[in-house]
DNA sequence: GCCAACGTTGGC
DNA sequence: GCCAACGTTGGC
C-alpha cells in the first residue's frame, strides 16, 4: 500500500468534480519521473488530491488508484492539447491511472499549513520549484496530513 | 503579473 | 555529452 500526491488545477478539474463524475483517468502528464510514479501505483493506493495554481493551494481530499497504469489516449489524439506526435501505438512513451473518489476532508489542508507542520517539511511538494504532479507520500506523512483534514 | 526553479530541446 | 535558450509551473 503507497500514498501518492497527485496535482490538479482546480479550474480544469477539481476534488468536487471527481466527487461528481467519481472516477477520472488522469491523462496528459508529460513528464517522465511523473509517469514512472503512476507506472509503479497499485490498485487499492491512496492519493491526497492537492489543489494547485489556484487561490487556495492545499489538499482537499483522497482519492485511491482503481486501475493500474495504462497507455494515455490523449498522447495519440492530434486534436487534444497532450498529442506526442513522437510516441508510438505499438510502444506508448505515456501512461495513466485511473483515480476515484474516496473520501473528503473535513477541514482543507493549506499549504501554508503543511508548511507549518513540522513532520512534512520533507515533502517533495514542499521543495521550491518542484513541478512533479505525481509524487509518492510516506505513510507517517500521510497520517499527519490525515490528522490535519479530520 | 512577476519570477524562481527546473525539465526539455537542440546546436555544437 | 555539454550547456544555453526556452517553455512551463505555481506560489505569491
Amino acid at each position: 500500500m503507497q500514498y501518492w500526491l497527485m496535482k490538479s488545477e482546480p479550474d480544469e478539474f477539481s476534488f468536487a468534480d471527481l466527487e461528481r463524475k467519481g472516477r477520472e483517468p488522469w491523462t496528459g502528464v508529460r513528464n517522465y519521473q511523473a509517469r514512472n510514479f503512476m507506472r509503479a501505483a497499485q490498485v487499492g493506493d491512496t492519493v491526497l488530491f492537492y489543489h494547485s495554481n489556484c487561490d487556495a493551494p492545499g489538499i482537499a481530499g483522497l482519492a485511491t488508484v482503481s486501475k493500474l497504469a495504462f497507455p494515455d489516449p490523449t498522447q495519440f489524439d492530434p486534436k487534444s492539447d497532450y498529442f506526442d506526435p513522437k510516441s508510438q501505438r505499438d510502444e506508448p512513451r505515456w501512461h495513466c491511472i485511473e483515480v476515484s473518489f474516496y473520501k473528503k476532508f473535513k477541514k482543507h489542508v493549506g499549504l501554508e499549513t503543511l508548511k507549518a507542520t513540522p513532520g512534512l517539511k520533507s515533502m517533495l511538494i514542499m521543495r521550491p520549484g518542484n513541478r512533479l504532479s505525481v509524487t509518492p507520500v510516506t505513510a507517517a506523512e500521510f497520517k499527519q496530513i490525515q490528522k490535519l483534514g479530520n
